[in-house]
DNA sequence: CGGGTTTGACCTGCGC
DNA sequence: GCGCAGGTCAAACCCG
């Protein structure tokens, strides 16, 4: 409605002529690396932030970002976004994509998915674990694993404290993707399933689910799918600037088969993305 | 038989 | 340093 509005960490204020209306929920208080938006209207909460990459890795990535030439120009486009706050929209890759269009060309990727996350057992001392942007949704549905137009590979589950509900932890089927997500139910709303994704798909869904309409999740999931070196900082280091996702406007709620919620109180996977303190809605 | 799920063990990060 | 909780691995199992 009144467009995207919120502040970066240094006091900046971003505002877009987007019809959805983000408001900046709060911050990562760990690691600072991230914000996190809630969108009133779709009920979508977003984390957004950047990568934070050892400096070895940020070197990898560095290069083979150069490699992949042209497309998403990795720290000329992170400089851009930390230095003045630009709201995604003005990003090519987030506008361009309807919610037809595929989060990456398919075949030929001009950025291939940076390996940041090491197996634990390949992953040498030191090398922290990093984490890709991610974003989470609250979705009102008795299905715990919603259809978003992916395959996906559970490889495991966990219980969480404070949940009576199993965590699940999917992983994208296809072997170049390093695309994660989490799915829980909250622990407030059995009703209500939290997903939360990690990472891009560099690849084309397998379809559309369900005879053709999407989610919001989907719709979401498509629009903000800026290239990975968006999301990287040069200097490896957590810094974070707003960045709002695209609206949601695309799929309007009667279409979507799972309706969706209010934000809830909630503990567990939001728990995770979300600071305690923004959490009294 | 291939692909997906289950589940216990293991690893890692973090707070105390 | 220790314990806890989250995240991942991988063998066993299931299913089409």
């Amino acid at each position: 409605m009144e467009g995207k509005e919120g502040i970066d960490p240094a006091g900046t204020e971003f505002n877009s002529d987007s019809s959805s209306s983000w408001t900046l929920a709060g911050s990562d208080s760990v690691s600072d690396s991230v914000n996190y938006f809630f969108d009133k209207e779709s009920s979508i909460l977003s984390e957004f932030g950047w990568n934070i990459l050892q400096p070895d890795h940020a070197d990898e990535f560095e290069r083979s970002c150069g490699e992949a030439g042209g497309r998403g120009s990795c720290s000329g486009t992170a400089s851009n976004l930390g230095g003045s706050a630009e709201v995604p929209t003005s990003n090519p890759s987030v506008t361009s994509s309807s919610s037809e269009d595929p989060p990456e060309k398919s075949t030929d990727i001009g950025v291939k998915p940076p390996e940041i996350e090491i197996p634990s057992r390949v992953r040498k001392k030191g090398q922290k674990r990093v984490r890709q942007a991610r974003f989470a949704f609250m979705t009102k549905s008795e299905v715990d694993h919603l259809e978003d137009g992916y395959r996906w590979r559970k490889y495991g589950q966990k219980a969480v404290k404070n949940s009576p509900f199993p965590r699940s932890y999917y992983r994208c089927t296809n072997s170049k993707c390093t695309v994660k997500k989490r799915v829980e139910r909250s622990s407030e709303d059995p009703t209500i399933v939290i997903t939360t994704y990690e990472g891009q798909h560099c690849h084309q869904s397998v379809g559309f689910p369900r005879g053709g309409f999407i989610s919001h999740e989907v719709a979401f999931a498509r629009q903000f799918n800026p290239p990975i070196s968006q999301f990287y900082r040069p200097q490896g280091i957590q810094l974070h600037r707003g960045i709002p996702p695209a609206p949601t406007t695309t799929v309007p709620s009667h279409q979507v088969g799972e309706s969706t919620s209010h934000l809830p109180k909630d503990e567990g996977l939001l728990g995770d993305i979300v600071p305690p303190g923004m959490r009294s809605r």
